[in-house]
DNA sequence: ACAAGATATATCGACTCCGAGGTAGAATAC
DNA sequence: GTATTCTACCTCGGAGTCGATATATCTTGT
């Protein structure tokens, strides 16, 4: 998704998209030349990107890396019906809000929001004790597990916060747009 | 080191340690029962734990998995120096700092605590134009990587706030005991 | 009496991903 | 001159993970 989204944007070259991917999945997750380049193949493969060799401006020479009509629809088919995990792990849900806009309809892009909105509604239960019952914040003994879970509740209410605002702004735009 | 790490804290059969870790890394990212069995096994035989079969409470037969001392060892050893990804990716930080406390040390916690600190003080730089030129989130034409940008920064200080607090607090508790 | 569903453990093939290694050209440092 | 570093691409083996599948027990509903 990410090679894709970033290629959407403007043609790159493998290495700049690697820099580009590491930036953002990134400093946190950085992707592997092993991941990378059989990935552009693959995708080149499924004839969603096309491949142009050009001379290197500094060093050796580059393939320069441009999406197809295929692949665009591809990228906006992941975009709009996401797997569970790019719900649900932080990691990947922010990769796709990194491309998101290449959505384009804001009623799309305001349900894929609401998705994620519903999924940071669920109350976190996140530690038990032996017989399974939820121990809250207050009643741990370990400071990180009291820290944990007020880092977790806090980042969640800023997310929600924001989600909701955007999801209210992209709903009125719909309407707009469907109303003209 | 989810496995280690609950059963650090009392002794768990296979399939409740498999809910434990689902609801901590968790709903975000379950354990499939393929990856689970497979790591109890191998933990077993680097004698990390050993197993009791007990008549299962309500259905089949249980295995009652428990610590050892070397096991308490190995846990010790990837909670005091992480691998990067356990600092950098915050599914693995969050995983690390749920089990930290038994690392004992305040000092050594404090200095776990720090390495993230640190990593979450660099400037995030995400998005980048043709040229490579970095573009500040004000700058940025998608609301959605604005938001990100946003959300990154707004959660990146709310985490650095309670880590200094808590760096603090063990550093407090580290020099009185060394004084004592 | 029987089906369905939760509990509980385990294996296997397929797939993904990484790390280590290799090739090479250009720029910079010493 | 030559070593190092950065750019740029690629492959292979191994490790890890998942999904499907299998087995078995006990409870609950019909």
């Amino acid at each position: 998704m990410a090679i894709l989204g970033f290629l959407r944007d403007f043609p790159l070259h493998g290495y700049d998209l690697k820099n580009r991917v590491a930036s953002l999945a990134g400093h946190v997750r950085p992707v592997a030349d092993g991941t990378l380049y059989p990935t552009i193949k693959k995708l080149e493969d499924a004839e969603c990107l096309t491949r142009r060799t050009a001379p290197g401006s500094v060093a050796a020479p580059r393939h320069m890396l441009e999406i197809t009509q295929s692949g665009t629809d591809q990228l906006r088919r992941w975009l709009r019906d996401p797997e569970a995990g790019f719900i649900t792990d932080d990691n990947k849900w922010y990769v796709l809000l990194a491309f998101l806009h290449h959505l384009e309809n804001p009623r799309e892009q305001a349900l894929v929001l609401a998705r994620r909105r519903e999924f940071l509604d669920q109350p976190a239960q996140l530690f038990f004790d032996e017989q399974g019952v939820p121990i809250p914040p207050e009643r741990l003994d370990s400071p990180f597990r009291k820290g944990l879970m007020q880092i977790h509740r806090s980042t969640n209410l800023t997310e929600i916060d924001w989600l909701d605002r955007q999801i209210g702004e992209l709903n009125r735009r719909a309407g707009f747009t469907a109303s003209r």
